[in-house]
DNA sequence: AATGAATGAGATTTCATTCAT
DNA sequence: GATGAATGAAATCTCATTCAT
């Protein structure tokens, strides 16, 4: 029937409507300056639909990471092409994030909220305890944490990365810089904010890791990140 | 005069005292999980006496992110030798964080605030832009960056570092992962934090960055860091 | 819409509660003996549902004192009759306060909050002064000065008053009288206030005010105010 | 005994200085804007010393009006002279305030705050009342009322002023006016008080007044008061 | 006599969440 | 399904007054 259908389609429009309407307030004031107020107000909707769409605001804001994350995550599986090298497939994850990063502000709200959310990660070092946590294994911060991991480990198993490196510490040490970076720059009052700067510090600071976690005698200029 | 003493010591024991309380509050429940409320119960006291030591709560927090950094500060300060390399003087600077992360959580204090205090740092990748902030340099975040970046550049010119890198970013690197860590430690529940495992996990990360830096053709061996 | 049209209704009914409630309480405590609290307790609301229609306890006094004074304005306004003299003018206002008096204790708020709004007043005996001073010309204090002032200057024209005396310095004056008047009795406890007697004094020092300000030679019988 | 007096001595010396103290706090920050913890402070004293001289603050700020009330009836009993007649008086009577409000803020201290203590003068028309009310009739607000009263009563006997006024009437209105013209200066950002602009425009008022009481017929030139 | 640390009630304001319509 | 009025707990901070020393 037209009608069902078009119900559905308007519920999933406004869900998607609050989600952006929240991501931009949270962009533009931070995760303590936002109230639900603020949203519906944003989203010319009631604080009570709020609530028809989502059951808290920890909800919601959980939604937006997910969402964001499993967006990203979607758009590196579809840049994979088979056959690829671990520095080759590093290389273009951090292509997909110049590119994410450029095309919204969307990595700065998975990462800022992160904690809000996740807050034990990225310190559970044994990946059991994700599971038994509560937290689901396919739940994003998951999927990135393993996503890497494998990276790495795959890089070892090629020869270009050291064996003696724990592939586990290295993809937590890549989010945790990561993160940390990402939290600063949404803290920041929005005119300061420059990308270009941003991403040429992380892009350093990658570099610094990967020649840190290198094959001794590998070629250093093979370790260098893509400029935007 | 014993009695004039005495007030002045019990003065000194009780704002030691609402500092304790309010770090040990701060560790359990997070920077916003506290309230002035809180902290009064816990140090038994009534709202208003903790403005008469501290005259808000900004203060409070300020104060004990102050004093936690100036204590490392100056621990730092008595175990350094004239004529230490650069490499020894940074194994020095893990020993002493070791020396301070298993004497208190003091450390997971200083950087879990940081935010609160110096909300833009570390990116503010441009030395002068510290002062024209309004952050004072005598402010210890500041103290913690030139120190670290100074070590570094001292390792470049004794040439154990590589002199492509950029001694800032370095500096900013390793604080920004410090920090991430340990705000997020300081984020755990307590029963789930584990020094042991914590410490090793920054070792690791550590260890990995000076790698990273390292001139080339450097024996890696001298790059690990002592153990607790 | 009859729905829509009660619900509107009710919002007006429930700010116009929330404003007799705190007028009663005004009167019976004075300005500084009033807390939100009180008001909602007294309104049957909770704290917060007061914010829901005033944005803070100043804007509710704020529109408690301007809702008064112009419905004092209006009133006066449609008593007035072109080719009035303005003798037979500043009777009728005079009337009109007999009239707002007696039906209600609005006059005394507006007058023993005119401190809380404009402090400063009458002390700006410049009319300039309004306007530099961020007072808004057309707040009510300034009208309910001018409005004097005026009618003080078309006596002066039609030879009823002395052209020696400045309009403005009347105008003040009475202004001051009848504030300092009405701040009196709003800081009476309630049982003591009698309406009568309060009148009577006014009327009889407007009448001095008359007298004094009269040309020489006038009819002082013309000069008496009408009785309640 | 020495020591005996010189602790009384003392005593009143300390007294003193907390009344000075509080005064000049008082002209400064408003009624509303001192705490016992500033008039401590400023005194040099400790808080507690204050209740030692003062059972509660409204004492401590009773007692301020009383003192400065006194001191100016004192000064205007000095000047009078045996044989004045009552126009004479008056004009002294204005002088006196004009002495006292150059020499010091006293006047504008003892009437803004008049209300905080004996909040229903002037309006408790009929003299009985003071008494009944427990209004000692030897305080000071009593004793300027009367002073004001009997000099117009002597005046209606000169046959200067009109035998129909109302001579408490007069006074009540007076002492309003001037009342409340002090107030407005007290509440004054110190700057911005104009001590000039201030008198000049008490004066023209009480000159309305005096004709508008005066006997018909009488020298308009007679009732000016004197200039600063 | 003097201190000043401590109190505790109370002020204004915010905000996530609920629920009758 | 949508609304938005209402709630009530909680936050930070102030200040007159008390009382052990």
């Amino acid at each position: 029937m037209g009608i069902h259908e078009r119900k559905k389609r308007e519920k999933v429009e406004r869900k998607a409507l609050i989600l952006r309407c929240t991501k931009e307030l949270l962009l533009e004031h931070g995760i303590d300056g936002v109230s639900m107020q603020d949203i519906a107000k944003k989203a010319e909707l009631s604080k009570g639909t709020l609530y028809l769409y989502f059951p808290s605001k920890e909800d919601l804001y959980r939604e937006i990471c997910e969402e964001a994350a499993s967006r990203f995550i979607t758009y590196f599986y579809t840049q994979i092409r088979p056959g690829l090298s671990a520095l080759e497939m590093i290389k273009l994850h951090w292509r997909c994030y110049l590119d994410m990063f450029g095309a919204s502000y969307d990595m700065i709200i998975i990462f800022s909220m992160k904690h809000y959310i996740a807050p034990a990660f990225p310190f559970t070092p044994f990946e059991e305890n994700f599971k038994t946590e509560g937290a689901d294994s396919s739940r994003s911060p998951y999927i990135f944490y393993t996503m890497i991991r494998d990276m790495i480990q795959q890089g070892i198993g090629e020869g270009t990365f050291d064996p003696l490196v724990n592939a586990g510490v290295v993809a937590r040490t890549m989010l945790s810089l990561f993160s940390y970076i990402v939290e600063n720059v949404a803290k920041m009052p929005e005119p300061k904010r420059n990308a270009q700067i941003i991403i040429k510090e992380v892009k350093h600071s990658f570099e610094i890791l990967l020649r840190g976690i290198a094959q001794e005698g590998i070629d250093r200029s093979l370790l260098l990140l893509p400029d935007i």
